[in-house]
DNA sequence: ACCTGAACACCGTTCAAGT
DNA sequence: ACCTGAACACCGTTCAAGT
């Protein structure tokens, strides 16, 4: 099917509007979550993008929390799987996890979605199907699949969603740069502490450095550790 | 000093209001999130409860933020905790636990604020001086007992948080047994995954049964002990 | 079937004014 | 110092009406 160009003389009075989809409000909603924030994302405002009123997104999306859980699996879309290695299990499954923590934090504020949200979107069930073969086809007992499965799901969307909160203190401050709001951060906690009275709060007062420490990234590897390290312990 | 009653006809025309205060306003807060849930808790619906605007809470809280982690702080102050026990660190530890995730889940909507919140109220630092106080005493590393803290509480909370999206969905449906909803819920899923191709997702086919469990206790505790024992593992 | 404007019943927060 | 009414700049969702 061969299309010709429309003449200008025949242009209608005001320029086409582009067709509403599920999927473009879907993108619009991410666009605006990965700029301004949760907060920002509101169905008048995606409306506004698009350049229509709120009420024409209900054609679409049934209400925001739909609008929120497409999104989630949209993200989800970017997490990409090899194949099951089942000797491998233990590092392929952290590697998982990291990969997922990464793309959960490229999009901080989705995390919220990805607590609330029951697995059911396509991308969803695409990396539950991949978690559940890996630790089958390494011999873990199904219901020490599932579980292991299900915590470290939520595990994952946890630490991502505490990040996200972070971020967000940082966007309400009017700050920008994520290093510098840590740190100024992370040092009126640790002033807060160093002030307190010894007699009453030991081990904060001496452990100020240790209970504070800002690699996030450290702090999400400790703990998928101690779980991963949990489930090879129930393996055999 | 002893009071007399005020005499019927020196009462004066409108009933004296009973006077605002911080204390006063997160208490009221806590009851609405406890009966109504977290978004029937508004500023609004605080200060019409004290029968006031909402303009007068902003005397005693800076924002709702604030508000949000007084409640949080509040709801903590019902955590008991015993003299630590360092010859029985992973029961004394996995039964704070146990309590911690009681408490929150008798105040389901507080969950949110406990993701968000940076440990700094009274009875936040009460806790995590417990919690170190029992680790260090038993001989752990101070960094793995910091992490160890941080991670048990994300979890904590993180799992208490996703308790209360299901309450909130079940709010949201107008049901009020606990029971019959997730029967309700964990059925929906079950008869999606039975219905999925089976060829593409051989994995959560076969194994519905495992991965929708209801029973929301046996997977926090599994997860509990996926973590304590892994601590444990770090402490020698 | 899809889109719209207008309305309903709400929000958090600020601010000048009162006591 | 504390409280207030009124206002500002927003929300999500519904509904009758249009095409």
């Amino acid at each position: 099917m061969t299309s010709v160009p429309t003449p200008p003389w025949r242009k209608s009075p005001r320029p086409v509007k582009q067709q509403l989809s599920q999927a473009l409000i879907v993108e619009t909603g991410l666009r605006i979550l990965d700029a301004e924030g949760l907060d920002a994302l509101s169905m008048r405002r995606v409306a506004q993008e698009l350049d229509t009123g709120p009420a024409s997104l209900y054609a679409h999306v049934s209400n925001k929390d739909e609008l929120l859980e497409l999104i989630y699996d949209l993200v989800l879309g970017e997490i990409e799987v090899r194949e099951p290695d089942p000797a491998n299990w233990k590092t392929q499954l952290r590697e998982y996890a990291m990969e997922s923590h990464r793309v959960l934090g490229r999009h901080a504020d989705i995390a919220r979605a990805a607590m609330a949200a029951v697995p059911t979107g396509p991308n969803a069930l695409r990396l539950g199907e991949y978690m559940m073969a890996l630790l089958i086809s390494a011999g873990m007992d199904p219901r020490d699949a599932s579980f292991g499965v299900d915590r470290l799901s939520l595990y994952i969307a946890g630490d991502a969603y505490e990040g996200s909160q972070h971020y967000a203190r940082m966007r309400s401050k009017g700050m920008n740069d994520r290093e510098s709001y840590l740190n100024s951060f992370v040092g009126q906690i640790k002033d807060y502490y160093r002030s307190l009275p010894p007699e009453r709060f030991p081990m904060l007062v001496t452990y100020v450095d240790e209970l504070t420490d800002p690699d996030g990234e450290a702090r999400f590897e400790y703990g998928l550790d101690l779980l991963i390290d949990g489930m090879a312990a129930r393996m055999k």
